[in-house]
RNA sequence: GCCGGGGUAGCUCAGCGGCAGAGCAGAGGACUCAUAAGCCUUUGGUCGGUGGUUCAAAUCCACUCCCCGGCACCA
C-alpha cells in the first residue's frame, strides 16, 4: 500500500533580519511533527522557505550597497545555514524570487482577473513621501508616520482587489467548524473582529513597489507581498509552475504552522484565494504565540533579540530543541530566559532520562559486567511501569495529532519519572547483594531499558541528535526502536548488551546572558 | 471604545456544583545504582471583590475591580 501523504509547512520567513529564536520554534515544532509523522510511516513534504520581494528587502538591500537579489541570497543561507544547526530535515526550501514561484503567482493573478475575483480599484489612504509608504488611518501615530514620525499626505492610487468581501459567509462557517484553526480561542477573535463586521475587499498590487512579482498584465503593478507569499505553499508542490510534480499528491496541507502576528493572512486571505481557485482548503492552521523577553515582544529596537546560534553552541542542539517544544504552549506566548531554559534542560534532561541512562548502564556493568543474563523473574511491582510505558505512544499519537508538543512531551517525562521512582523501590543494589536474586535483578534492569527504549524511540522527533545515542549505550538497534516497536513490550534481546558512554547531558551552570 | 480570554500556593497552571490540587521553588528525612542525581515526607491558598441562586459555589447568575489577547491591508 502506498504511503498516506502529510504536508507540513513554515511560513517563508522574511530575510530582512537575521533569524532569531521565534523562527527557530516555529520550524523547529514543524521539524517535530514531520519526524513523527516520517516515523509513523507517512510520506511526509515539509516545507520551509524565504519570502523575499517587498520594499522593506529592497531598502534594506539599498542600506547596505547591493543589488536586492544579492541581499536575499546572503540572507536565504542564514536561514538554511541555522536549520541545519538545529538539525531541521526540511524536504522542500522555497524562495518566492524563484521562477517557477514567479510563474504561479502570476498564473494565479491573471486567472483570478479573468474569473472577477480581482479588479481594478482606488487605494485611498495616507502617504509619507520620504518613506514611500502608504499608511492607513489607524496606523497613524498622532496622524503622522509611524516609521519616521513626518508629516504624511491624502493619497489615492489605482491598484488591483481581490474580492475578499464575498467570502464572508465562507470563511466565517470555516472558522465556526473548529476543526481547521488551532487554537479555537483564535478563531473566536476573528469572528468577532472580521467575519461579524463583514470582510472587505483586499488590496493585492502596488505601484511604488518594483522589488516584486510584475501583474502580468499591468506591469507598472507588483503584486502584494501577502499575496505573493501565501502562494509558495502550491508553488513549491509545483502548481502552475512545471517545476515539482507534487500538486496531485501533497495537496491540501495538512497543517500550515505559523505565529499569530501572520494568522489573520492565513486564516482569512488564503482559503479565500484557494476557494477562488478551486482548490481544497488546507486542514489545520496552527497558531502559536510569540517567545518573549522581559514580557516583551522581541525586536531589534528593543535590543532583546536572542541569537540562536550561542544558545545552541552554548547548550546544544537538542537541548534548545528540547526547551523551544517543551515550554512553548500554543494558547499564549512563552517567556524565554536562560535561566528558565537551563532550569528546564537540567531538570528533565539532565537529571532526568540522561541520569536514567547513567544509572540504568551503570548497573548493568556493575552487576553483569554489561551483558544482561536470560534469566527473568516478575513482580506485581513491575505492573504500573510496563503500562504506562505500553500506553504512551498512545498518548503522544494524540497530542501530536492537535499540535500539542508540549503535552507530548509532559508525558514522556512522566515515564521517565516512573521509571526513577521504579528504581528506588525495586533497590537494585539491594538485589545485588543476594546471589539468589539474580533473575528478579535481571528482571529490573531489564524493565528499564526497555522504558528507556520506548522513551528515547518516542522522542527522536524532538531530540534527533541524542536519541541515537541513548541507543548506543543501552544496546537497542534501529529497528528495535521503530513506531510499531514503540508500543510492544520485550523487544530488546534478553541478554541485552549495554556500553557506557559519555555523560549525554552534562549539567550546566547559567553563564552571562547571551 | 468594541470583541474575546483570564484573575486559585512564592512561580507556572489544572480543577468549572459535593472534604482546595499538580509541577517547580522552599523545609525535613531515608537511601547509595547514578550527572551532589533519584526517592519519601512536608510548609504554604478568605480560590480578585461584593451580592445572589442552592442542602452545598473556585465552580452557576448579576454587578464591580484588575490583567492579557485581538481589532485588515504592519504596503
Amino acid at each position: 500500500m502506498a504511503k498516506k501523504p502529510f504536508f507540513i509547512t513554515t511560513p517563508i520567513y522574511s530575510p530582512s533580519g537575521n533569524p532569531h529564536i521565534g523562527h527557530c520554534y516555529t520550524t523547529v515544532a514543524c521539524d517535530a511533527i514531520a519526524r513523527y509523522r516520517r516515523m509513523q510511516g507517512y510520506a511526509v513534504l515539509f516545507l520551509t522557505g524565504t519570502d523575499e520581494h517587498g520594499l522593506k528587502i529592497e531598502q534594506k538591500a539599498r542600506s547596505a550597497g547591493i543589488e536586492p537579489q544579492a541581499y536575499v541570497d546572503g540572507m536565504t543561507e542564514r536561514f538554511r545555514k541555522l536549520w541545519d544547526v538545529l538539525n531541521v530535515r526540511y524536504d522542500r526550501f522555497v524562495r518566492t524570487t524563484d521562477d517557477y514561484h514567479v510563474r504561479t503567482v502570476q498564473s494565479v493573478f491573471q486567472k483570478l482577473y479573468d474569473r472577477g475575483y480581482i479588479y481594478k480599484g482606488q487605494y485611498v489612504g495616507k502617504y509619507c513621501t520620504p518613506c514611500e509608504s502608504f499608511w492607513t488611518p489607524k496606523q497613524l501615530v498622532d496622524g503622522k508616520c509611524p516609521d519616521c514620525g513626518r508629516e504624511v499626505t491624502d493619497a489615492r492610487e489605482e491598484a488591483y482587489f481581490f474580492k475578499l468581501s464575498a467570502f464572508t459567509d465562507a470563511i466565517g462557517k470555516l472558522l465556526e467548524g473548529g476543526t481547521f484553526l488551532q487554537p479555537n480561542s483564535r478563531a473566536k477573535e476573528l469572528i468577532g473582529n472580521f467575519i461579524k463586521p463583514g470582510l472587505e475587499d483586499f488590496c493585492v498590487s502596488r505601484t511604488g513597489v518594483t522589488w516584486g512579482v510584475p501583474v502580468p498584465f499591468d506591469p507598472k503593478h507588483t503584486v502584494y507581498v501577502w499575496f505573493d507569499a501565501l502562494l509558495n505553499y502550491i508553488s513549491a508542490l509545483g502548481y502552475e509552475n512545471g517545476a515539482f510534480e507534487d500538486f496531485q499528491c501533497f495537496w491540501s496541507a495538512d497543517v500550515h504552522f505559523v505565529a499569530k502576528d501572520i494568522m489573520r493572512f492565513h486564516a482569512i486571505l488564503w482559503p479565500a484565494v484557494l476557494t477562488a481557485l478551486g482548490l481544497s482548503l488546507p486542514k489545520h492552521l496552527a497558531v502559536h504565540g510569540w517567545i518573549t523577553v522581559g514580557g516583551e515582544k522581541m525586536s531589534k529596537s528593543r535590543g532583546n533579540v536572542i541569537d540562536p546560534y550561542v544558545l545552541t553552541e552554548r547548550y546544544g542542539t537538542d537541548a534548545v530543541r528540547y526547551f523551544l517544544l517543551r515550554e512553548m504552549i500554543l494558547e499564549n506566548d512563552s517567556e524565554f530566559s536562560e535561566a528558565v531554559l537551563l532550569k528546564r534542560v537540567n531538570a528533565d534532561l539532565a537529571n532526568g532520562i540522561g541520569n536514567l541512562v547513567a544509572r540504568t548502564v551503570v548497573m548493568v556493568e556493575k552487576y553483569f559486567g554489561g551483558t544482561l543474563s536470560a534469566e527473568r523473574e516478575a513482580a506485581p511491582i513491575d505492573e504500573p511501569l510496563i503500562k504506562s510505558a505500553l500506553a504512551l505512544r498512545n498518548k503522544t499519537d494524540t497530542t501530536m495529532d492537535n499540535f500539542r508538543l508540549n503535552e507530548a512531551l509532559a508525558a514522556i517525562f512522566e515515564v521517565i519519572s516512573l521509571a526513577d521512582k521504579y528504581v528506588d523501590e525495586t533497590a537494585p543494589w539491594v538485589l545485588a547483594k543476594d546471589p539468589i536474586r539474580r533473575a528478579r535483578l535481571a528482571t529490573v534492569l531489564y524493565n528499564l531499558l526497555e522504558t528507556l527504549r520506548i522513551t528515547s524511540g518516542l522522542l527522536v522527533p524532538f531530540m534527533p541528535t541524542m536519541m541515537p545515542k541513548i541507543w548506543e549505550q543501552i544496546g537497542a538497534t534501529e529497528e528495535d526502536v521503530a513506531y510499531d516497536k514503540l508500543n510492544q513490550w520485550g523487544i530488546l534481546k534478553p541478554q541485552v548488551k549495554v556500553c557506557k558512554g559519555e555523560i549525554l547531558f552534562p549539567k550546566r551552570e547559567l553563564q552571562e546572558h547571551v
